[in-house]
DNA sequence: CCTTGTGAAGGAGTTCACAGCA
DNA sequence: TGCTGTGAACTCCTTCACAAGG
């Protein structure tokens, strides 16, 4: 998860797990595929496999919504493709801010995933007044004085925030106080905000340290020693076959200390 | 998640659980601002705070690592971030190459988390040949066709790609072949990959729906009954009955039928 | 005392496997 | 017959609460 979660500390809301929550947009990108080529319908096997993830997930997953498939037969793509996005709210319309116009400010303004679900980019903003004016994406950039001004006549309640670190927590302040419900950060930082708000995060070296640490894992497997053959475990899509990733050597118990490391950067 | 997982279902590994990983470099950031500020020791406490989790998770986060902390004090700031860079496999150098140099490659690649955390762009890659040669973050995109070389010649293990989703497929492919065997996609689509291969997504329009999802409830919610000040029925807070959707009190199973909902805010 | 480290309890999410229905 | 929907088992993660130890 390249993102954080925030609220909902003990609400059952209406069932539906985070999890899967987390994944009706990727069903609702599989579904959409379908049904631009026109298939009718799909099985659970052959969604589930376009998702990239497994059927019995799959099928549990829409059972929370309810039993919107025909035993035998599957689900009606454009159906399902209708009612997950009643699910996700997006046949409604969510106009967004964005703050921080710099480059990847600029980028994601570009993107055309969001226009394509009902997410409209109803405002770009940035606190240098050099910007303010110019034209991002067809739209031009606000200066961020007006941010509240913005929010309020826009009905805007999600913003997205693509500033450096050190402005992160105050632009979300302001957001808030402005009206603003939800927000996706891609400054790498920790954003605190009162309950009642949404924060999901985006964080590109958060993501790449992670594979770090299992690709360094595959290194010192491989160096190891040659052993474990495939056992049991897969990358991606499905694959019941083997994954490498080795057993700990030791089942050592006190760990304590570096192990017989290089001390290297120790502190002076 | 914004993020994928993706592989290692029944390995040990070396014990530290993926939940655990995945925070580490959060961890590794809120001690290097203290470190920054030539803090000598943090408490559990603190730092958990610095770093938007609780307390007990951290330790127990920690505990998997080794015991690295003194009871009744603390942690020290730069031994840990020690361990935890060499735990993440950062105390070496990981060079990378990102495929797809359009507007989010271009941000990702002038992107300035990257060097900080011991990852080096080792070379933009593009497919468009007018691409070639021009200068990105400073340095010359290369044309797609020498990819194979470009991942040998700098011993490559970790790829970004950046492409639109109709080439993701195909790139990741080449990178694979070539000896990458972690890949971390912006492509909104669903890689597959062999065993031993790391994929990790980033997807925004996913975040945003997601957003969208809780956005749309927390809506419901006000709208159902007067209000909702900033007292105690926000949005993860309780929320007594579920008043949208059904819910099937019983084991009843007939949760059948479409929109038992308010239409609410409905498109036509 | 104060804070870590951790067994144990509690939840959440995943997978299994099969009953149920078209 | 074929595929959905789901109880139940299982695994993973989180939280509690307290013993251990500086």
């Amino acid at each position: 998860m390249a993102t954080g979660r925030t609220h909902r500390p003990a609400t059952r809301s209406r069932g539906i797990p985070e999890a899967t929550v987390a994944r009706l947009p990727l069903y609702l990108r599989a579904l959409t595929a379908l049904s631009e080529r026109s298939v009718p319908t799909v099985s659970s096997e052959e969604l589930a496999a376009a998702a990239g993830v497994n059927s019995a997930k799959l099928r549990k997953d829409f059972s929370y919504l309810g039993s919107y498939g025909t035993r035998g037969v599957g689900y009606d793509v454009e159906y399902l493709v209708y009612q997950i996005s009643r699910e996700l709210g997006l046949t409604q319309d969510w106009p967004i801010v964005m703050v921080g116009i710099g480059n990847l400010g600029a980028a994601l303004a570009n993107y055309g995933g969001f226009a394509s679900r009902g997410f409209r980019v109803a405002a770009l903003i940035d606190a240098d007044p050099a910007m303010t004016g110019k034209s991002v994406a067809g739209m031009a950039v606000q200066h961020a004085d007006d941010l509240e001004k913005i929010v309020d006549e826009n009905g805007v309640s999600i913003g997205v925030i693509a500033t450096p670190a050190g402005a992160a927590q105050q632009v979300c302040d302001r957001l808030v106080a402005a009206g603003v419900t939800s927000i996706l950060n891609f400054a790498p930082t920790v954003l605190s905000v009162p309950d009642g708000v949404d924060v999901r995060k985006v964080d590109l070296s958060i993501e790449l340290q992670i594979l770090a640490f299992h690709e360094q894992r595959k290194a010192g497997d491989a160096a190891d020693e040659g052993e474990v053959p495939p056992a049991a475990g897969g990358v991606g899509v499905e694959g019941p076959a083997a994954k490498v990733t080795k057993a700990a050597p030791s089942g050592g118990s006190d760990r304590k200390g570096p192990d017989g490391d290089v001390p290297a950067v120790m502190p002076a």
